[in-house]
DNA sequence: TCCAGGATGTTCT
DNA sequence: GAACATCCTGGAC
């Protein structure tokens, strides 16, 4: 199966957010697969989203959010790596954050890696990035790209119910709920 | 060069 | 539910 296009990432980080829940996030790093489906975003925006980092100038670290949808940005937060996707045309900011997944290939690797139980696995951010080993090597790498260690897929199309709330552990949050997730997931962060 | 702080996780009670 | 370990980043000096 293709990665998701381009033209997928390329719209408001909001609606980004929304319709990658239920899609497969799949890596692929030292030979070993690891996948699981998206079950909890939030979207982050440019100027005017005092929580988003590129609500300020643009540094090395933060560039990437102006650049293309689709590529994989990587930042350490409180020791843990986070993983996101940028979102929105090129020159306008925008990501979109994957908090949880629920693991469908290589559970044992993830277990192996993160010395935890099946729910505590993946369901946080921190955590997910542990389960996949994802680091900052990964960084502005290309999502869309087939030959990519870490790519996003259709998933199975499977019925679910779309919840929303404020985002997690943002200091000035906006009005606007950004949170996204499926209702009643036991990977879902708390 | 130093230091405060964060889109977190774990381990206590 | 509260404390603390953790470690990179950016700004202060």
């Amino acid at each position: 199966m293709p990665p998701l296009p381009r033209r997928f990432y390329e719209r408001s980080p909001d609606i980004v957010a929304i319709e990658l829940l239920g899609k497969e996030l799949i890596a692929k790093v030292r030979s070993r697969v690891t996948a699981g489906i998206i079950v909890e975003t939030e979207a982050y925006f440019g100027k005017g989203d005092p929580a988003s980092r590129a609500s300020k100038r643009k540094t090395p670290m933060n560039e990437i959010m102006w650049d293309r949808g689709g590529l994989a940005f990587i930042y350490m937060v409180h020791g843990n790596w986070l993983f996101n996707i940028t979102a929105d045309k090129p020159g306008v900011p925008g990501a979109v954050l994957i908090r949880a997944i629920e693991p469908t290939k290589g559970v044992e690797t993830m277990k192996r890696r993160r010395h935890a139980k099946y729910t505590e696995l993946t369901s946080g951010p921190g955590k997910l990035t542990q389960a996949l080993g994802i680091t900052n090597r990964h960084h502005g790498s290309d999502v869309t790209d087939p030959t990519n260690e870490i790519i996003v897929e259709r998933g199975l199309k499977k019925k679910f119910q779309l919840c929303t709330s404020h985002r997690i552990g943002v200091r000035d949050d906006t009005k606007r709920e950004l949170r996204f997730f499926v209702k009643d997931c036991p990977f879902v962060s708390k």
